[in-house]
DNA sequence: TGTACATCAGTGAACGCGCGTTCACTGATGTAC
DNA sequence: TGTACATCAGTGAACGCGCGTTCACTGATGTAC
């Protein structure tokens, strides 16, 4: 018995499945379309998925996990701030090459709840810029520099994605990458004029623990709120 | 005879099609809902707008002009940086206000296309930055501020819209568009400093009819590039 | 002023399609005795 | 080792719905003579 599929139905079911939301936009994934495509019938589908969005959100981690798969190691290099900016470019290209697998995943706008892997892509920024703070090298407290770089990079992307591919130009990606991070970081060298007293509150607020060692709720809670007061601190 | 309905039905399909998208987003403006909520049968729809994305694109329209008639008057005030603050308020203010108008005019990624209404904004932000660039303020070329300033106010809209109401903070919009502004934009007063010749050749290619008095088409060709040469000039 | 007719914005009703989903059943696999 | 039975991943076929769209017709309005 030749097998030219794989044996698996699920594997096998998210492969048809990104293909077609690779070729044909969301619309193009319908249950039918995704079964016939798998050669599979439809209550397979439910048995394995759920329902419809069960299918997408697992299409959706599918395909993203796989571009990440395919780039070069998380591993985190000596300098957190390029970290940030090879994050940048990976996002943006994420989101050039498979966009309907990003529509999916950034715009299309269900309340409230987010994808599972743009939660993932999320911490991991949140981890990286935790790491430039302990530097003193982050001029906003995390999460809000967090939400600038992701809303910079969302705009970015969803406007190449909209540009023909002819006249895209990548120099909008780059120049506001720069001028997002520059915003939000200091110079490489932690020189003594950059160890502000906010630098250094925000440093010190992303590498608290969430309960220091010998200390009561009440006082971590009062520390934080300091802590953030000196964040506003002018430089 | 008591007419509780606007006489012009296209008009009245109008309103009807925009509270339904404003109630329950795009899905909810089907052909059919939007007759019965206008009382109207559907031959007329297709009359009055041809098919259901012409219904959009005027819905879309419809909205848009409302939410501009409401806001105060668009004369340019004295200083064209502040009318860009003004502009991206604007924006923003339209996006929260209006989500579901504001997904189907710049985040539905149909191939291409902008909506009529988008691409009208976009020429208000054009002529804004144009009084700009003649005031010798814009540190990059028209086109590319443009862009950095749309696609910043994209993502930055998006993401707040995402965010539920109770948690979401304009401070985000605010300091996003103080650095995108930042990274375009000169100091107010016309320093010396300021006039270097990217800044100038900026303002000149700005300032430039399509074809100057006296000048061959070739020789503007050639100027326009000498122009956009000294634009890449460092400070 | 009155009649015949063209125009056209509307009505009422239906077409056909593709969708997400589910019902009843089958056949293979593993397990208890 | 052999039989009876439970489990469960799959099949084949259908349900019912809401969608965009269109057909054939009506009745009001304006116009030519």
């Amino acid at each position: 018995m030749c097998r030219t599929r794989a044996a698996d139905p699920r594997e096998r079911i998210l492969a048809a499945a990104a293909e077609l939301l690779a070729e044909g936009g969301s619309e193009a994934m319908s249950t039918r379309a995704v079964g016939a495509a798998a050669g599979v019938q439809a209550p397979t589908l439910y048995r394995l998925f759920g329902d419809k969005q069960g299918l997408i959100d697992a299409v959706v981690n599918y395909g993203f996990e796989r571009y990440l798969a395919e780039k070069t190691s998380r591993t985190p290099g000596p300098d957190p701030v390029e970290d940030l900016r090879r994050g940048w470019d990976l996002h943006v290209g994420f989101g050039l090459s498979h966009p309907s697998f990003y529509a999916l995943m950034y715009s299309a706008a269900r309340p409230g709840e987010a994808v599972a892997a743009a939660e993932r892509a999320g911490r991991v920024l949140t981890t990286m810029l935790e790491r430039v703070a302990c530097e003193g090298r982050l001029r906003l407290p995390v999460p809000m520099a967090a939400q600038m770089i992701r809303a910079a990079a969302l705009g970015v992307t969803l406007t190449l994605i909209a540009e023909p591919p002819a006249t895209r130009d990548l120099a909008l990606s780059v120049r506001t990458r720069e001028t997002v991070l520059a915003a939000i970081t200091c110079a490489p060298a932690p020189a003594p004029e950059n160890l502000t007293p906010a630098a250094l509150a925000i440093a010190l607020d992303a590498t608290l623990p969430d309960r220091p060692h010998r200390f009561t709720a009440a006082e971590t809670a009062l520390l934080r709120e300091w802590l953030r007061r000196l964040m506003d601190e002018p430089n």
